[in-house]
DNA sequence: GGGTTTTTTGAGAGCGCTCCCAATTACTGC
DNA sequence: GCAGTAATTGGGAGCGCTCTCAAAAAACCC
């Protein structure tokens, strides 16, 4: 518990002795410092030698005391074991965030969660007010995080559209999310212009809003679609496959897939290769994500349903920073991000 | 800049007002809820009662301003654009830091860093003392945030050995590595075993340490081998393609190849099926890292070499945090984490 | 040039917490 | 029961900063 002073850490500069050495008080220099708003030129120039000469930075802890704002907000991310930690997704979030954040000097305090013991600890965190905010990702149906950080008056964003009853009519909650709806018709029409007839599709797990857009989409085009021609994966490979077994031994006649991930995709070409199906000419297939190092390198190279990913990181944060900021306009609303279809060999 | 104040948000109970409300001072409030040594056990009941009571949460601001620690650790990833985002090392590495931080009750800033500019904020901040150590990423040979760290006294643990001149012999530079030499040495000799002879590398960019010290470690084994039999790639897909391709010209005759990373691996498969070689008959293939997501579904599957990123996250941050606590035994020393091989069908 | 207004500056309080030190209380042993 | 010692407790200073408010200085007007 002894702080061991690191040899050589010279104490480190206070706005008090910047205020000295450029010979004015410390409220001046205060200003100086945060913008120099109504305060001499010869004075400012002064003071702002003298932080240049000692190499002044403010203290974030004290200046924090006294205005209530950390310069910081949470991304918390609540999906354990998920495809997390196998789709690149994450890292493109982050980077999205980040970049945002830091154009607006502010920091980001990365939270992962994935027991319940890590739900306290986080609900803690966020209750401690050391974030002006939160971006929260891969909720599901009944997570408690949302109703948490309400209740402490953390400002939040969602990533992704929230599933919960009367999420939707929430005009507080702010969320950010893919047009996984309208990916979804772009994939299934474009199965259509190629002249296919018994379309599949392999979901995602049905409790994620992500999952059951993109199946509302297929529907929305296949109003009167054969049930059986529906089968739900988990968003990994494995569990396409699996998926996609079942439907080749439900519908052997099959001539197309939708199937709501990538991942999930690789995994039914895998499968279709092991039934002697050739793609795209007896099935073709379109996925979704976009995911380069999964949709480039299948064989055949897949078309796909591509999302913005970085971009949703970005408009995540963008409205996070607008929220605080509380310009006293109207507030700022919801965003649906368009996707795009990305045509490869598969389909 | 009007601090708008959320609807609701009650002011936080200080430990002022949990120190009235158990009838006792600030100071004794203090104890308990930093551990509560040396309070009798009837005042220390009374005491939490008033934390759970008022839901108490400590202000970090105010706790930093005075102890001069942060709880907090920042996480500085310096790789511009590169395999950073399609691989799922990211994650991992993440996740094994976030499980051993938040076991000790330190939160995780994130700090990526993409061009000049950014080393600059990041080096600002650094500075600024708002994190008690920092855990570094993906140096290139001159990256000048080590020095950085170092000038302002900031403890530090890197990712990765570091190549600079001079590194390895300072005592005061900790680092966590894969086995990046012995993982290629299982490659090698596993092909050795299979019966190859003619085995080729695919290498990694030669100015990142891993790179080198996987050719390092093929080297050990084919000392004397054919230099034609090295083509360098950059760890994409792409780039690995190509570099096999390459090799194919030079010598059409090799039957193994050792990639430096799945993502080439996969690149290189595909450029041997384009050209007639089967795998493993013709020319058997190994990789490095075991991405899931890339190994698993590869055609064949991938035989490769396995490193623990996320262990290797978990004992960055478990050196960084025994530095930080400085218990004045004999400081840690950096750290080399085994590899093993993972047999697929490709090898 | 005197009065008035406007702009610039500084003094001082206080954010919530820890920690030193002195005061108090609780135990010893005889 | 009392001196002596040990264990608890509280008072108060102070971490570095912002921000209000009043004083000082500069600018303006007739």
């Amino acid at each position: 518990m002894t702080e061991q002073q690191p040899v050589g850490a010279l104490p480190r500069p206070t706005l008090e002795s910047v205020a000295e050495r450029a010979g004015v008080s410390r409220a001046t220099a205060s200003r100086v410092v945060n913008g120099g708003e109504g305060v001499r030129e010869s004075l400012r120039a002064k003071v702002q030698q003298a932080v240049d000469e000692l190499g002044y930075v403010p203290n974030l802890a004290a200046r924090t005391l006294v205005t209530r704002r950390n310069g910081a907000v949470a991304v918390v991310v609540a999906e354990p074991e998920s495809r997390l930690f196998s789709d690149p997704f994450f890292a493109q979030h982050l980077r999205g965030i980040s970049r945002e954040l830091s154009a607006a000097d502010n920091q980001m305090v990365l939270l992962l969660v994935e027991d319940q013991h890590d739900y306290e600890r986080v609900g803690r965190y966020l209750a401690g007010g050391h974030v002006d905010g939160a971006l929260l990702f891969s909720l599901h149906h009944s997570d408690p995080l949302p109703e948490m950080a309400r209740r402490v008056g953390l400002r939040t964003v969602i990533g992704g559209r929230p599933g919960w009853p009367g999420a939707e009519a929430d005009r507080d909650l702010l969320y950010v999310d893919s047009d996984n709806r309208g990916g979804a018709r772009l994939a299934v029409q474009h199965l259509r212009s190629l002249g296919r007839a018994r379309i599949a599709t392999i979901t995602g797990p049905l409790d994620q809003t992500s999952s059951i857009d993109r199946l509302d989409g297929y529907r929305d085009l296949l109003p009167d679609g054969d049930p059986e021609l529906i089968a739900e994966g988990d968003f990994t490979a494995d569990g396409g496959g699996r998926a996609m077994a079942r439907l080749l031994a439900r519908r052997p006649t099959l001539d197309a897939v939708f199937a709501a991930s990538d991942a999930m995709a690789s995994g039914a070409l895998r499968v279709l290769r092991e039934h002697g199906r050739r793609v795209p000419e007896d099935v073709a297939m379109v996925g979704f994500d976009d995911v380069e190092s999964i949709a480039a390198w299948t064989d055949p190279p897949l078309t796909t349903v591509r999302q913005d990913i970085e971009e949703m990181g970005r408009l995540m944060a963008r409205l996070l920073l607008r929220r605080l900021a509380g310009t006293g306009g109207p507030g700022p609303t919801s965003i649906i991000i368009p996707t795009t279809l990305v045509r490869r060999a598969s389909a």
